[in-house]
Order: structure tokens, then C-alpha cells, then sequence
DNA sequence: TGTTAACAGTTGAGTTTGTAACTAACAACG
DNA sequence: CGTTGTTAGTTACAAACTCAACTGTTAACA
């Protein structure tokens, strides 16, 4: 895969001809982004969302009722993104905030009717997309790939 | 591995449970994210870039002397995101700007000698991590990823 | 030629992000 | 109790990104 002989006599000949395009970092950047592209533009357009506010919606229309903290260790988002996002989706009537009175540094985070609505609907978007790249790779490479990524993104459990 | 039977009695029951952590383009970030992040930390401290001039820097010293517009064309970055690489590579006297007397609206960007050495310097430690990530994962895996990701970052040819 | 369109690259305004410092609340231990 | 440390979440400011408008140049074609 990467080239060799291009021996132009001087110390470190090994990576001559290095290769950009296969070089797994920026790879990986340019997967990520163009595979975003598609969604952005429907939460975007559709929702006026960023992606921090489409993660946490997900979350939570997910994993239900939780906190910001939790949803930082799920996500590994920095708990000022999450913070902003959360205010933003709060402003819109996507979510309530309700202190926890018990520990009164908690808010728990809770899709509202509205929300829900929003989660449903982009979800279903998510999921064709998740089929058409299935119907489109097949199953078992899209089943090597997600693992790969997953212990790439050093995902050890759920 | 997408879970089934969660039956809620809704109508859209084939999305219940859609699993975040599967889900491609999500993946994909974080997982490009991950592998970004340990680079970033050699390029940012050693030398004060941003992935932008990482990006222009590589491909100056890959492909060699070439305009703005050549490098936009193979990376897809953003014309704006080049012109202020280039801006700060070049106050680093990490490459010279020449413009062509034939068509005065190209600038041909070169290396420096120092900018040569920045890029030898940051290619080494390219070509350890990328291995490093080959004595992990093997050979045969990486290189399913790397075809995957290529067709999902729509290259077609270099 | 003169006019209009296209292109290479830059700049500016508004938005989003990252870092660090901050507030408020709980915990631990004397 | 009271001091010190830790945690949840927010805010402030600077850096970076996006998008659109801009400059200067070449191409197209009447």
C-alpha cells in the first residue's frame, strides 16, 4: 500500500512518498464530515439544531430522563458543550430542566412533547440512513467497519 | 446488533432502541476525533499549528509546489480555511508564495527549508502511529478500513 | 475592443468552539 | 461545626470557523 523506492539518498528514506489519502486520521476526518453533511442539513434546516443539540436530543430520546453529567460521560462531549446545547433546546421547548432537591447541584434533562416529536422524526432520517449505507456496503463489512470505529473511539461498553 | 421486540405499540416500532453507538456518522466522529487527538497534542505544541496547516503543510510536502486552489481541490477544504493556513504558514516562514507572471491570480505555495524539516519531522510521527495502529488491528482489517472510508469520504481517485 | 461572466484568493461580520475561571452545592475529616 | 476539596453546571474571553461579499485577474464572445 504505501510506496517505496523512491530513494532520493537521504536519511530517512522509509516515508518517502508518504500516503495522504490512506493516512487514517485525516481519513477518518474526511469520512466523518462528508458523512455528516446529509444530517446536518436535515437537523439544520429542519430544526435549526447543531450537532451538540442533535446529540443530546438523541440521548435523551434514547436513554430517557438524565442529567448533563450523564449524558457528558455517554458521549464524551465537554460538559460546556453540552451546557450551551442544553440551554439552547431549553429555549426552544424541547426539553425541561428539573433540579434534582435532594442534590441540588443535579438538573435532570427531559424531552418535552415537542422534543419528542423532533427525536422521532430525525430519528427515522437516521435510520434510512443506517439502511441505504447497509443496502449499499453490506452487512458484514458495515458490521467490521462499526467495530473498528468503535474500538478506535476507545468505546469500551455501554 | 440493532436491538428488536421492544414492541411500545407505537407506529414507528422498527426504530425503537436505535443504538447511538452503532450509528455511522456519529461513529465516525468520535472516532476521528479520538485519533486526531493525539497528533494534535505533536503538532499544536510542537509547533504551533492548527489542522489546517497540518493539512497544507502535508500536502506541500507530498505533492510539492502547488497553488491554493490545487491544494482545495484534493483536500475539499474550505477556500477561506486554506487562505489563512497559508497566511500563517508563510508568517512562519514555512513556505514561500510566488506568483505566476502568466495568470497573476495563481500563487504558487513552496516549502521552506524549515517548513521541509516541520513536515519530515510531523511525517514521522505519522508513519509510527499509523504502525502502531497496523500492529493492532493487523493488516488486512486496516485495510478494509481504509477502502470503507475512502468510498464514504467519496474519493474516487487521486 | 467592450462588456459580462468566471475564477483565485482575501477580508469581514456573525457564530461556534475551547480554555479557564467562576458559582453553587455537597462531602470528608479534623 | 468549619475548613478544605470535589463535583455540576455556567460564564467570559479569545481563537477558529462559516458564509457572503469583496478585489484583482483572465476568459468568452458579441
Amino acid at each position: 500500500m504505501a510506496k517505496t523506492g523512491d530513494a532520493k539518498g537521504c536519511g530517512d528514506e522509509a516515508a518517502e512518498g508518504f500516503d495522504l489519502q490512506n493516512f487514517l486520521p485525516y481519513l477518518l476526518n474526511q469520512a466523518a464530515e462528508e458523512s455528516s453533511l446529509s444530517f446536518q442539513r436535515v437537523y439544520k434546516d429542519r430544526y435549526g439544531m447543531l450537532r451538540t443539540e442533535w446529540r443530546v436530543l438523541f440521548h435523551l430520546g434514547i436513554y430517557g430522563r438524565m442529567t448533563a453529567r450523564e449524558i457528558g460521560a455517554r458521549s464524551k462531549m465537554h460538559k460546556t458543550k453540552i451546557s450551551r446545547a442544553v440551554a439552547k433546546l431549553a429555549e426552544r421547548r424541547f426539553l425541561t430542566r428539573e433540579r434534582d432537591e435532594a442534590d441540588r447541584r443535579l438538573e435532570y434533562l427531559q424531552l418535552t412533547t415537542a422534543g419528542e416529536r423532533a427525536y422521532r422524526d430525525l430519528r427515522a432520517v437516521a435510520v434510512d440512513y443506517d439502511a441505504q449505507l447497509v443496502a449499499q456496503f453490506g452487512a458484514d463489512e458495515v458490521a467490521v467497519l462499526r467495530r473498528m470505529l468503535r474500538r478506535l473511539a476507545g468505546v469500551v461498553a455501554d
